[in-house]
DNA sequence: GCCATGTTGCTGACAGAACAGTAACCTAAC
DNA sequence: GTTAGGTTACTGTTCTGTCAGCAACATGGC
Protein backbone atom coordinates (compact mmCIF):
# COMPACT_ATOMS: atom_id res chain seq x y z
CA UNK A 1 0.00 0.00 0.00
CA UNK A 2 1.11 3.46 -0.91
CA UNK A 3 1.79 5.98 1.28
CA UNK A 4 -0.63 8.50 0.10
CA UNK A 5 -3.58 5.74 -0.23
CA UNK A 6 -2.91 5.56 3.44
CA UNK A 7 -3.14 9.23 3.79
CA UNK A 8 -5.97 9.32 1.29
CA UNK A 9 -8.20 6.60 3.72
CA UNK A 10 -7.17 8.58 7.03
CA UNK A 11 -8.47 11.27 5.20
CA UNK A 12 -11.82 9.73 4.21
CA UNK A 13 -11.82 8.51 7.73
CA UNK A 14 -11.90 11.67 9.36
CA UNK A 15 -14.27 13.64 7.21
CA UNK A 16 -16.66 10.01 8.13
CA UNK A 17 -15.89 10.71 11.58
CA UNK A 18 -17.14 14.10 11.17
CA UNK A 19 -20.06 13.62 9.36
CA UNK A 20 -21.46 10.33 11.50
CA UNK A 21 -20.94 12.88 14.31
CA UNK A 22 -22.79 15.90 12.83
CA UNK A 23 -25.54 13.58 11.21
CA UNK A 24 -25.44 9.98 12.81
CA UNK A 25 -24.63 7.43 10.95
CA UNK A 26 -28.29 6.59 9.45
CA UNK A 27 -28.68 9.70 8.42
CA UNK A 28 -24.92 11.05 7.04
CA UNK A 29 -24.76 9.66 3.26
CA UNK A 30 -21.39 8.46 1.91
CA UNK A 31 -22.05 11.76 -0.85
CA UNK A 32 -21.28 13.72 2.37
CA UNK A 33 -17.86 12.19 3.01
CA UNK A 34 -16.52 12.14 -0.42
CA UNK A 35 -17.61 15.74 -0.91
CA UNK A 36 -15.27 16.51 1.69
CA UNK A 37 -12.37 14.73 0.45
CA UNK A 38 -13.50 15.49 -3.47
CA UNK A 39 -14.34 12.10 -4.60
CA UNK A 40 -17.26 10.23 -5.81
CA UNK A 41 -19.14 7.93 -3.67
CA UNK A 42 -17.78 5.33 -5.38
CA UNK A 43 -14.36 5.97 -4.92
CA UNK A 44 -15.26 5.48 -1.14
CA UNK A 45 -17.01 2.14 -1.34
CA UNK A 46 -13.50 1.29 -3.51
CA UNK A 47 -11.49 1.56 -0.44
CA UNK A 48 -14.16 0.44 2.62
CA UNK A 49 -16.07 -1.58 0.62
CA UNK A 50 -19.49 -1.02 2.58
CA UNK A 51 -20.57 2.03 4.57
CA UNK A 52 -21.07 -1.12 7.78
CA UNK A 53 -17.62 -1.51 6.97
CA UNK A 54 -16.55 2.17 7.13
CA UNK A 55 -18.19 3.08 10.26
CA UNK A 56 -16.38 0.04 11.89
CA UNK A 57 -13.37 1.01 11.17
CA UNK A 58 -13.73 5.01 11.74
CA UNK A 59 -14.78 3.74 15.38
CA UNK A 60 -11.08 1.42 15.37
CA UNK A 61 -8.77 4.45 13.81
CA UNK A 62 -10.62 6.76 16.78
CA UNK A 63 -9.13 4.45 18.68
CA UNK A 64 -5.77 4.01 17.81
CA UNK A 65 -5.39 7.85 17.51
CA UNK A 66 -6.22 8.39 20.75
CA UNK A 67 -3.20 5.98 22.14
CA UNK A 68 -0.65 7.54 20.03
CA UNK A 69 -1.60 10.87 21.90
CA UNK A 70 -0.57 9.19 25.51
CA UNK A 71 3.10 9.23 25.79
CA UNK A 72 3.33 6.11 27.82
CA UNK A 73 0.94 4.13 24.62
CA UNK A 74 -0.64 2.52 26.88
CA UNK A 75 -3.74 3.67 30.02
CA UNK A 76 -2.39 4.15 33.01
CA UNK A 77 -3.47 2.38 36.46
CA UNK A 78 -4.60 3.01 39.97
CA UNK A 79 -5.16 6.41 40.93
CA UNK A 80 -3.55 7.94 37.73
CA UNK A 81 -6.44 6.45 35.56
CA UNK A 82 -8.84 8.66 37.32
CA UNK A 83 -6.46 11.72 36.33
CA UNK A 84 -6.47 10.18 32.94
CA UNK A 85 -10.10 10.72 32.55
CA UNK A 86 -10.47 13.92 33.89
CA UNK A 87 -7.58 15.30 31.83
CA UNK A 88 -9.80 13.43 29.27
CA UNK A 89 -12.73 15.55 29.91
CA UNK A 90 -10.51 18.81 29.60
CA UNK A 91 -9.14 17.96 26.02
CA UNK A 92 -12.63 16.59 25.22
CA UNK A 93 -14.56 20.08 25.68
CA UNK A 94 -12.18 20.99 23.19
CA UNK A 95 -13.36 18.87 20.25
CA UNK A 96 -16.91 18.74 20.10
CA UNK A 97 -17.13 16.92 16.57
CA UNK A 98 -15.32 13.89 17.85
CA UNK A 99 -17.34 13.56 21.50
CA UNK A 100 -20.71 14.28 19.41
CA UNK A 101 -19.48 11.30 16.96
CA UNK A 102 -19.37 9.22 20.28
CA UNK A 103 -22.44 10.27 21.59
CA UNK A 104 -24.39 10.00 18.24
CA UNK A 105 -22.73 6.59 17.81
CA UNK A 106 -22.66 5.24 21.18
CA UNK A 107 -26.52 5.85 21.87
CA UNK A 108 -27.42 4.62 17.58
CA UNK A 109 -25.75 1.42 18.58
CA UNK A 110 -27.94 0.12 20.82
CA UNK A 111 -30.55 -0.19 17.72
CA UNK A 112 -31.71 -3.64 15.94
CA UNK A 113 -28.84 -4.88 14.34
CA UNK A 114 -26.50 -1.93 14.57
CA UNK A 115 -22.93 -2.51 13.06
CA UNK A 116 -21.31 -0.97 15.82
CA UNK A 117 -23.24 -2.59 18.73
CA UNK A 118 -20.56 -4.89 19.09
CA UNK A 119 -17.36 -2.51 19.39
CA UNK A 120 -19.69 -0.72 22.10
CA UNK A 121 -20.44 -3.65 24.12
CA UNK A 122 -16.61 -4.38 24.20
CA UNK A 123 -15.75 -1.16 24.57
CA UNK A 124 -17.82 -0.35 27.58
CA UNK A 125 -17.01 -3.52 28.80
CA UNK A 126 -13.18 -3.11 29.04
CA UNK A 127 -13.36 0.28 30.13
CA UNK A 128 -15.53 -1.16 33.09
CA UNK A 129 -12.99 -3.35 34.08
CA UNK A 130 -10.39 -0.97 33.70
CA UNK A 131 -11.96 1.63 36.06
CA UNK A 132 -12.69 -1.51 38.54
CA UNK A 133 -8.92 -2.27 38.91
CA UNK A 134 -7.83 0.44 39.40
CA UNK A 135 -10.27 1.25 42.04
CA UNK A 136 -8.65 -2.03 43.68
CA UNK A 137 -5.56 -0.52 43.37
CA UNK A 138 -6.34 2.96 45.10
CA UNK A 139 -8.15 0.63 47.72
CA UNK A 140 -5.34 -1.60 48.31
CA UNK A 141 -3.11 0.93 49.31
CA UNK A 142 -5.08 2.29 51.46
CA UNK A 143 -5.42 -1.07 53.10
CA UNK A 144 -9.98 -0.84 52.34
CA UNK A 145 -11.84 -3.32 50.72
CA UNK A 146 -14.41 -2.27 48.73
CA UNK A 147 -15.41 -5.50 45.92
CA UNK A 148 -19.32 -4.66 46.04
CA UNK A 149 -19.09 -1.16 45.63
CA UNK A 150 -16.24 -1.20 42.93
CA UNK A 151 -19.09 -2.61 40.38
CA UNK A 152 -21.62 -0.01 41.02
CA UNK A 153 -19.00 3.08 40.77
CA UNK A 154 -17.10 1.91 37.80
CA UNK A 155 -20.04 2.37 35.34
CA UNK A 156 -20.89 5.19 37.10
CA UNK A 157 -18.26 6.79 36.24
CA UNK A 158 -17.95 6.17 32.96
CA UNK A 159 -21.86 7.01 32.89
CA UNK A 160 -21.84 10.14 33.88
CA UNK A 161 -19.05 11.45 31.59
CA UNK A 162 -21.24 10.19 28.88
CA UNK A 163 -23.69 11.93 30.19
CA UNK A 164 -22.45 14.97 30.76
CA UNK A 165 -21.43 15.10 27.04
CA UNK A 166 -25.00 14.86 25.87
CA UNK A 167 -25.98 17.86 28.30
CA UNK A 168 -22.68 19.90 27.11
CA UNK A 169 -23.58 19.36 23.44
CA UNK A 170 -27.49 20.34 23.36
CA UNK A 171 -26.08 23.24 25.48
CA UNK A 172 -22.43 24.16 25.91
CA UNK A 173 -22.61 27.64 27.83
CA UNK A 174 -25.12 25.88 30.19
CA UNK A 175 -22.77 22.82 31.27
CA UNK A 176 -19.33 22.83 32.25
CA UNK A 177 -18.15 19.49 30.85
CA UNK A 178 -14.85 19.50 31.79
CA UNK A 179 -14.74 20.72 35.54
CA UNK A 180 -18.87 18.79 36.13
CA UNK A 181 -16.56 15.84 35.05
CA UNK A 182 -14.07 16.11 37.81
CA UNK A 183 -16.49 16.91 40.58
CA UNK A 184 -18.60 13.38 39.79
CA UNK A 185 -15.17 11.57 39.19
CA UNK A 186 -14.33 12.80 43.05
CA UNK A 187 -17.81 12.64 44.19
CA UNK A 188 -17.92 8.58 43.15
CA UNK A 189 -14.31 8.06 44.17
CA UNK A 190 -15.09 9.67 47.77
CA UNK A 191 -17.65 6.84 47.53
CA UNK A 192 -15.99 4.44 47.11
CA UNK A 193 -13.09 5.57 49.23
CA UNK A 194 -14.70 6.80 52.66
CA UNK A 195 -18.77 5.67 52.16
CA UNK A 196 -21.23 7.20 54.51
CA UNK A 197 -24.75 6.68 55.28
CA UNK A 198 -27.19 6.79 52.31
CA UNK A 199 -28.61 10.50 52.30
CA UNK A 200 -31.91 9.26 51.04
CA UNK A 201 -33.20 6.81 53.93
CA UNK A 202 -35.39 3.76 52.94
CA UNK A 203 -37.47 4.21 49.44
CA UNK A 204 -40.94 2.82 49.86
CA UNK A 205 -42.41 2.01 46.22
CA UNK B 1 -62.55 14.52 18.17
CA UNK B 2 -64.18 11.15 18.45
CA UNK B 3 -62.76 9.19 21.29
CA UNK B 4 -62.30 6.07 19.00
CA UNK B 5 -59.93 8.80 16.58
CA UNK B 6 -58.10 9.49 19.87
CA UNK B 7 -57.14 6.36 20.85
CA UNK B 8 -56.37 5.42 16.91
CA UNK B 9 -53.91 8.45 17.97
CA UNK B 10 -52.83 6.71 20.87
CA UNK B 11 -52.38 3.36 19.60
CA UNK B 12 -50.44 5.36 16.88
CA UNK B 13 -47.84 7.15 19.29
CA UNK B 14 -47.58 4.22 20.82
CA UNK B 15 -46.44 2.03 18.20
CA UNK B 16 -44.41 5.60 16.84
CA UNK B 17 -42.39 5.10 20.72
CA UNK B 18 -41.24 1.60 19.53
CA UNK B 19 -40.54 2.12 16.38
CA UNK B 20 -38.16 5.01 17.23
CA UNK B 21 -37.28 3.33 20.58
CA UNK B 22 -35.69 -0.13 18.31
CA UNK B 23 -34.77 1.73 14.88
CA UNK B 24 -34.14 5.30 15.97
CA UNK B 25 -35.86 8.42 14.22
CA UNK B 26 -33.56 8.36 10.92
CA UNK B 27 -33.90 4.89 10.65
CA UNK B 28 -37.41 4.36 11.50
CA UNK B 29 -39.41 4.59 8.97
CA UNK B 30 -43.56 5.31 8.53
CA UNK B 31 -44.05 1.75 7.05
CA UNK B 32 -42.97 0.29 9.90
CA UNK B 33 -45.16 2.16 12.24
CA UNK B 34 -48.17 1.49 10.59
CA UNK B 35 -48.04 -2.08 10.32
CA UNK B 36 -47.91 -2.14 13.36
CA UNK B 37 -51.28 -0.23 13.57
CA UNK B 38 -52.86 -1.76 10.88
CA UNK B 39 -52.78 1.12 7.99
CA UNK B 40 -51.00 2.65 5.65
CA UNK B 41 -48.08 5.46 5.74
CA UNK B 42 -51.03 7.78 4.01
CA UNK B 43 -53.24 6.96 7.48
CA UNK B 44 -50.53 8.37 9.74
CA UNK B 45 -49.80 11.57 7.90
CA UNK B 46 -53.37 11.93 7.62
CA UNK B 47 -53.57 12.17 11.16
CA UNK B 48 -49.74 13.74 12.30
CA UNK B 49 -49.32 16.15 8.84
CA UNK B 50 -45.07 15.12 9.15
CA UNK B 51 -43.03 12.68 10.56
CA UNK B 52 -40.87 15.55 12.45
CA UNK B 53 -44.29 16.51 13.81
CA UNK B 54 -44.99 12.82 14.94
CA UNK B 55 -41.80 12.66 16.80
CA UNK B 56 -42.83 15.91 18.81
CA UNK B 57 -46.14 14.17 19.70
CA UNK B 58 -44.52 10.84 20.47
CA UNK B 59 -42.41 13.08 23.03
CA UNK B 60 -44.62 15.12 24.10
CA UNK B 61 -47.45 11.70 24.90
CA UNK B 62 -45.04 10.42 26.93
CA UNK B 63 -44.43 13.14 28.94
CA UNK B 64 -48.20 13.39 29.42
CA UNK B 65 -48.23 9.75 30.49
CA UNK B 66 -45.63 10.01 33.19
CA UNK B 67 -47.30 12.41 34.84
CA UNK B 68 -50.67 10.37 35.02
CA UNK B 69 -49.01 7.52 36.90
CA UNK B 70 -47.83 10.15 39.13
CA UNK B 71 -50.33 10.54 41.92
CA UNK B 72 -50.00 13.47 43.52
CA UNK B 73 -49.85 15.17 39.45
CA UNK B 74 -46.75 17.18 39.94
CA UNK B 75 -43.29 16.55 40.64
CA UNK B 76 -42.10 16.25 44.26
CA UNK B 77 -39.69 18.42 45.82
CA UNK B 78 -36.56 18.14 48.46
CA UNK B 79 -35.50 15.23 49.42
CA UNK B 80 -38.67 13.11 47.57
CA UNK B 81 -37.07 14.02 44.72
CA UNK B 82 -34.43 12.11 44.75
CA UNK B 83 -36.35 9.24 46.11
CA UNK B 84 -38.61 9.46 43.20
CA UNK B 85 -35.89 9.42 40.82
CA UNK B 86 -35.11 6.24 42.02
CA UNK B 87 -38.08 5.18 42.02
CA UNK B 88 -38.17 5.87 38.30
CA UNK B 89 -35.26 3.97 37.89
CA UNK B 90 -36.28 0.84 39.28
CA UNK B 91 -39.29 1.34 37.30
CA UNK B 92 -37.09 1.94 33.99
CA UNK B 93 -35.40 -1.21 34.36
CA UNK B 94 -38.74 -2.69 33.55
CA UNK B 95 -39.72 -1.44 30.23
CA UNK B 96 -36.81 -1.12 28.14
CA UNK B 97 -38.61 -0.31 24.81
CA UNK B 98 -39.47 3.40 26.40
CA UNK B 99 -35.59 4.27 27.73
CA UNK B 100 -34.50 2.87 24.40
CA UNK B 101 -36.32 5.06 22.72
CA UNK B 102 -35.44 8.13 24.96
CA UNK B 103 -31.64 7.17 25.20
CA UNK B 104 -31.42 6.71 21.21
CA UNK B 105 -33.99 10.23 20.45
CA UNK B 106 -32.04 12.41 23.19
CA UNK B 107 -28.56 11.43 22.00
CA UNK B 108 -29.69 11.94 18.08
CA UNK B 109 -31.09 15.19 18.92
CA UNK B 110 -27.84 16.89 18.80
CA UNK B 111 -27.19 16.22 15.62
CA UNK B 112 -27.57 19.20 13.05
CA UNK B 113 -31.36 20.57 12.57
CA UNK B 114 -33.33 17.65 14.44
CA UNK B 115 -36.84 18.06 15.16
CA UNK B 116 -36.46 16.84 18.58
CA UNK B 117 -33.21 19.35 19.57
CA UNK B 118 -35.38 21.68 21.13
CA UNK B 119 -37.62 19.50 23.35
CA UNK B 120 -34.59 18.15 24.65
CA UNK B 121 -32.40 21.26 25.59
CA UNK B 122 -35.86 22.68 27.23
CA UNK B 123 -36.16 19.24 28.56
CA UNK B 124 -32.74 19.44 30.40
CA UNK B 125 -32.68 22.34 31.58
CA UNK B 126 -35.90 22.09 33.28
CA UNK B 127 -35.21 18.77 34.86
CA UNK B 128 -31.75 20.55 36.04
CA UNK B 129 -33.47 23.56 37.44
CA UNK B 130 -35.42 21.20 39.38
CA UNK B 131 -32.78 18.95 40.74
CA UNK B 132 -30.85 21.94 41.63
CA UNK B 133 -33.89 23.53 43.98
CA UNK B 134 -34.25 20.31 45.64
CA UNK B 135 -30.88 20.09 46.87
CA UNK B 136 -30.93 23.77 47.60
CA UNK B 137 -34.21 22.99 50.32
CA UNK B 138 -32.24 19.59 51.64
CA UNK B 139 -28.90 21.99 52.30
CA UNK B 140 -31.64 24.75 53.75
CA UNK B 141 -32.95 22.06 56.22
CA UNK B 142 -29.90 21.03 57.36
CA UNK B 143 -28.17 24.60 56.99
CA UNK B 144 -25.31 24.12 54.84
CA UNK B 145 -25.12 26.51 51.91
CA UNK B 146 -23.45 24.53 48.63
CA UNK B 147 -24.67 26.98 45.85
CA UNK B 148 -21.35 25.80 44.16
CA UNK B 149 -21.59 22.50 43.99
CA UNK B 150 -25.12 21.85 43.36
CA UNK B 151 -25.09 23.40 39.92
CA UNK B 152 -22.47 20.44 38.89
CA UNK B 153 -24.41 17.81 41.09
CA UNK B 154 -27.61 18.55 39.44
CA UNK B 155 -26.35 18.10 36.23
CA UNK B 156 -24.55 14.70 36.99
CA UNK B 157 -27.42 13.10 38.63
CA UNK B 158 -29.22 13.34 35.49
CA UNK B 159 -26.00 12.34 33.42
CA UNK B 160 -25.04 9.42 35.42
CA UNK B 161 -28.99 8.40 34.82
CA UNK B 162 -28.57 8.93 31.06
CA UNK B 163 -25.17 7.20 30.43
CA UNK B 164 -26.25 4.11 32.66
CA UNK B 165 -28.98 3.47 30.80
CA UNK B 166 -27.00 2.99 27.76
CA UNK B 167 -24.65 0.56 28.92
CA UNK B 168 -27.80 -1.10 30.68
CA UNK B 169 -29.08 -1.60 27.03
CA UNK B 170 -26.14 -2.63 25.55
CA UNK B 171 -25.69 -5.44 27.90
CA UNK B 172 -28.65 -5.72 30.44
CA UNK B 173 -26.98 -8.81 32.03
CA UNK B 174 -23.77 -6.70 33.07
CA UNK B 175 -25.50 -3.94 35.06
CA UNK B 176 -27.95 -2.99 37.41
CA UNK B 177 -29.94 -0.44 36.28
CA UNK B 178 -31.71 0.47 39.14
CA UNK B 179 -29.27 -0.38 42.34
CA UNK B 180 -26.16 1.32 39.96
CA UNK B 181 -28.41 4.79 39.76
CA UNK B 182 -28.92 4.35 43.36
CA UNK B 183 -25.87 4.34 44.69
CA UNK B 184 -24.74 7.08 42.07
CA UNK B 185 -27.32 9.29 43.60
CA UNK B 186 -26.43 8.54 46.87
CA UNK B 187 -22.81 9.02 46.35
CA UNK B 188 -23.47 12.97 44.47
CA UNK B 189 -25.75 13.83 47.05
CA UNK B 190 -23.50 13.58 50.07
CA UNK B 191 -20.67 15.03 47.99
CA UNK B 192 -22.80 17.72 48.11
CA UNK B 193 -24.05 17.31 51.56
CA UNK B 194 -21.29 16.34 53.51
CA UNK B 195 -17.99 17.49 50.88
CA UNK B 196 -14.55 15.94 51.59
CA UNK B 197 -11.08 16.72 50.32
CA UNK B 198 -10.92 15.50 46.71
CA UNK B 199 -9.15 12.07 46.47
CA UNK B 200 -7.46 13.28 43.01
CA UNK B 201 -5.19 15.93 44.25
CA UNK B 202 -3.95 18.37 41.91
CA UNK B 203 -3.84 17.01 37.93
CA UNK B 204 -1.02 17.90 35.63
CA UNK B 205 -1.82 18.77 31.90
C1' DG C 1 -87.36 9.74 12.46
C1' DC C 2 -85.30 10.77 7.97
C1' DC C 3 -82.95 12.76 4.41
C1' DA C 4 -79.29 16.16 2.62
C1' DT C 5 -74.91 17.91 3.35
C1' DG C 6 -70.73 18.45 5.07
C1' DT C 7 -66.69 16.36 7.70
C1' DT C 8 -63.50 12.82 9.17
C1' DG C 9 -60.67 8.87 8.53
C1' DC C 10 -58.85 6.61 5.79
C1' DT C 11 -56.87 3.98 0.99
C1' DG C 12 -54.38 3.48 -3.42
C1' DA C 13 -51.58 5.29 -6.65
C1' DC C 14 -48.02 8.03 -7.68
C1' DA C 15 -44.31 11.67 -7.69
C1' DG C 16 -39.87 12.82 -6.58
C1' DA C 17 -35.81 12.39 -4.30
C1' DA C 18 -32.08 10.11 -2.04
C1' DC C 19 -29.15 6.39 -1.28
C1' DA C 20 -26.11 2.04 -1.20
C1' DG C 21 -24.04 -0.75 -4.08
C1' DT C 22 -22.29 -2.63 -8.81
C1' DA C 23 -20.09 -2.95 -13.22
C1' DA C 24 -17.38 -1.36 -16.77
C1' DC C 25 -13.83 1.38 -17.94
C1' DC C 26 -9.88 4.56 -17.77
C1' DT C 27 -5.33 6.00 -16.28
C1' DA C 28 -1.15 6.33 -14.03
C1' DA C 29 2.21 4.23 -11.10
C1' DC C 30 5.26 0.55 -9.99
C1' DG D 1 1.59 -5.13 -18.08
C1' DT D 2 -0.45 -5.77 -14.14
C1' DT D 3 -2.30 -3.74 -10.18
C1' DA D 4 -4.34 0.13 -7.53
C1' DG D 5 -7.14 4.23 -7.43
C1' DG D 6 -10.34 6.10 -9.02
C1' DT D 7 -14.80 7.87 -12.35
C1' DT D 8 -19.16 7.57 -14.83
C1' DA D 9 -23.25 5.62 -15.38
C1' DC D 10 -26.72 2.81 -13.93
C1' DT D 11 -29.81 -0.29 -10.91
C1' DG D 12 -33.01 -1.25 -7.59
C1' DT D 13 -34.75 0.00 -3.47
C1' DT D 14 -36.65 2.79 0.05
C1' DC D 15 -38.94 6.58 1.94
C1' DT D 16 -41.64 10.95 2.67
C1' DG D 17 -45.20 13.48 1.14
C1' DT D 18 -49.33 14.67 -2.11
C1' DC D 19 -53.69 14.02 -4.23
C1' DA D 20 -58.03 12.31 -5.56
C1' DG D 21 -61.52 9.61 -4.18
C1' DC D 22 -64.50 6.89 -1.15
C1' DA D 23 -67.16 5.21 2.73
C1' DA D 24 -68.72 6.00 7.24
C1' DC D 25 -70.21 9.11 10.34
C1' DA D 26 -72.15 13.47 12.30
C1' DT D 27 -75.37 17.26 12.04
C1' DG D 28 -79.07 20.35 11.14
C1' DG D 29 -83.64 21.10 8.71
C1' DC D 30 -87.96 19.32 8.19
Amino acid sequence: MRPETLERRRAILRAATEVFGSKGYANGTLLDIADQVDMTHAGILHHFGSKDQLLVEVLRYRDESDVENLEQKHIPGGIELFRHLVRTAFANARRAAIVQAYVVLSAESVTDGHPAREYFEDRYRTLRDEVAEAFREVCAERGITAEDRIGHAAACILAVMDGLQVQWLLEPGKVELAETTEYAIEAIMTSVLEPRESPLGPISA
